[in-house]
DNA sequence: TGTTGCGCTGCATGCGAATGCAGGTAGTAT
DNA sequence: ATACTACCTGCATTCGCATGCAGCGCAACA
């Protein structure tokens, strides 16, 4: 044990319980919210906690309470767009329902296994995923009774508890305000074919262009980063059949296209090349890009993932749930006129 | 006890000594590297294990070791710019050295002490600040003998561990650079007054302008977002002085006042006014801004934070240090003409 | 064969706080 | 005055793992 004169010495539970006169219980009590203790020892054990600087130590309290209050959240930069939005969010979300965020950065998929087992090991209550979270990696947490929300990913293989943003209409309504500009040959800057979001973009775009009898001419594939924006233009633009509008399946690599199709290729958007986006991130909103884009309603987003994941910390019992958001269209000037 | 049966159940490693048929002690030393164990019984372990799910509980190692290997991490979005690409690097670099990240945002100054308590409720081993932390807050966190790196902050009451870019020398190039263009009307798109950050570059913006012989006309200040940039320009168009070149201490509100001059005011960026930032964000680079900035090196920077922390968790006897860094000038058009 | 020594292993205890249970006190009703 | 309740308080134990210490076995050596 460390010298307790030390300025350096942490005082417990005992330390506290011995200055105040009283035995280690009834400081345990006083700390803990609902404890039945009377005012006149709450008034000494506060006195001699303040005075030693005391305060409960989580870990000790989270090995018999078998709760840490942590919950762990999987990000992989490459994969989702906006994160530093979706995971303030997220974790001040957290915050106010007394939870503290285990943040684990997911590069490659190969680095998932090991950082489950941080989770399990650290006895996180709860796991917010905006990573790509396969179905067996999923089972391995629920079979160790840890409850999980998907960001923006659901499975197909079973169900889940899901956060997803359904942008299937606003895409149709999305291709239609398209049509209506006249735009007949669309082309497709699609983003990771591994990615779910892309997968469902790609689907819907595909679904209503032909609703919409316009055509589309060319598919290319970018990381959804703004620097495969550029490369995945002149890709589509070096082909046979120009498409008058570009549609990619987020906003940064719009982003990417529209500063590769006006600085480099010299064309004017929306004259020469439309060019839309899907998420709604700030900088779509920048006036240089003014991107007509679909946004995702983020903040209802990450509350509902906090609340979903919340109540089946306290209630592991509750059965999956899917959480379906839709978005908004905003039309911007990179696909009408002014 | 929960029911040993349910696969509910997380094992112990009682559990797996019983199954390996060997004490409590050699499966904790068989989970030790360097722990003596024979070859024999360590297989043992190791199967037992395997079919039991086990782990070591990182809570309870932790309440023994008294060290949990977290590390907390302060954020405020508002006062850092480039926040994810930071935290990012940060929580990767620590994930290396053995560390994981317990993440807290921080909105405002008075969330602060909150936050601390529970940093110090959660021994988390050490902190890294990218937020506002006044130096009473930095000496409670040191009195508890948790080490503490401010990144992109010092103190001035007292020594600490900082990490700091010193712009300084870049900005006095930055302004002969603008002075060689011709310039010599500057306007200060400053900062927060409050953020350290601000008043540095500010400090040297003035200084280097005295030195070139330049006027700063006006000094407006923003909040560091690109929302602020736009107003803050027309207040600096607004006054009588108009200056040829603007100033910004940071990039997002020099893409603000970009967005603002160009779609809103027609003015020709740098033709008809010059505008520069420091930082050196992605946005920074996108084409259509092309920003003259100053690039800090953040992956230094990380890099730096973290195994000053770690010295000093492994060490606490180690003295204050504060790592200095340098910027890179990068000259893009919005301050010369192609 | 006896002795020394090394390498493993197990026992027992501690880390700091929460809680079931028993005991104690005071207040109320009879 | 007695009995009963309600409310506090303290004792003892528990959470899961790490480790000092003692003991044991085996190998090497004389």
């Amino acid at each position: 044990m460390r010298d307790k004169k030390s300025n350096k010495y942490r005082a417990t539970s005992y330390d506290v319980a011995k200055l105040a006169g009283v035995s280690q219980s009834t400081v345990s009590r006083c700390f803990k919210s609902g404890g039945s203790i009377s005012g006149k020892l709450r008034e000494k054990v506060e006195n001699a906690a303040r005075d030693l600087n005391y305060m409960p130590n989580a870990i000790a309290r989270s090995l018999i309470l078998q709760r840490t209050g942590l919950i762990g959240i999987l990000i992989s930069p490459s994969i989702n767009f906006y994160y530093p939005e979706a995971l303030f969010e997220v974790t001040e979300r957290l915050k106010a329902l007394n939870y503290r965020t285990l943040l684990f950065t997911v590069r490659q998929r190969e680095d998932l296994p090991e950082l489950l087992e941080q989770l399990w090991q650290y006895q996180v209550d709860g796991v917010v995923s905006a990573s790509f979270l396969e179905a067996d990696q999923y089972e391995w947490l629920v079979d160790r009774n840890i409850p999980v929300v998907m960001f923006n990913r659901f499975l197909e293989e079973r169900s889940s508890n899901s956060i997803w943003c359904d942008t299937n209409n606003n895409i149709a309504e999305l291709v239609g305000h398209l049509a209506q500009q006249g735009h007949r040959r669309l082309a497709l800057l699609a983003g990771p074919p591994t990615s779910m979001v892309n997968l469902a973009r790609t689907h819907s775009i595909k679904q209503a262009a032909e609703t919409h009898n316009m055509q589309i001419v060319n598919t290319v594939h970018g990381n959804f980063l703004h620097e495969s924006g550029g490369p995945a233009l002149q890709e589509i633009l070096g082909s046979n059949t120009r498409p008058t509008a570009i549609m990619a399946t987020n906003d940064m690599m719009a982003l990417g296209a529209i500063d590769e199709a006006r600085h480099v290729l010299n064309l004017g958007i929306p004259n020469d090349l439309a060019i839309t986006g899907i998420d709604g991130i700030n900088a779509a909103r920048f006036s240089s890009y003014n991107l007509t884009t679909i946004r995702q309603p983020i903040g209802r987003m990450a509350d509902a993932a906090t609340s979903m994941l919340a109540d089946r910390v306290e209630n592991p019992t509750l059965s999956d749930e899917k959480r379906i958001f839709t978005g908004a269209l905003i039309i911007g000037s990179s696909s009408t006129s002014a």
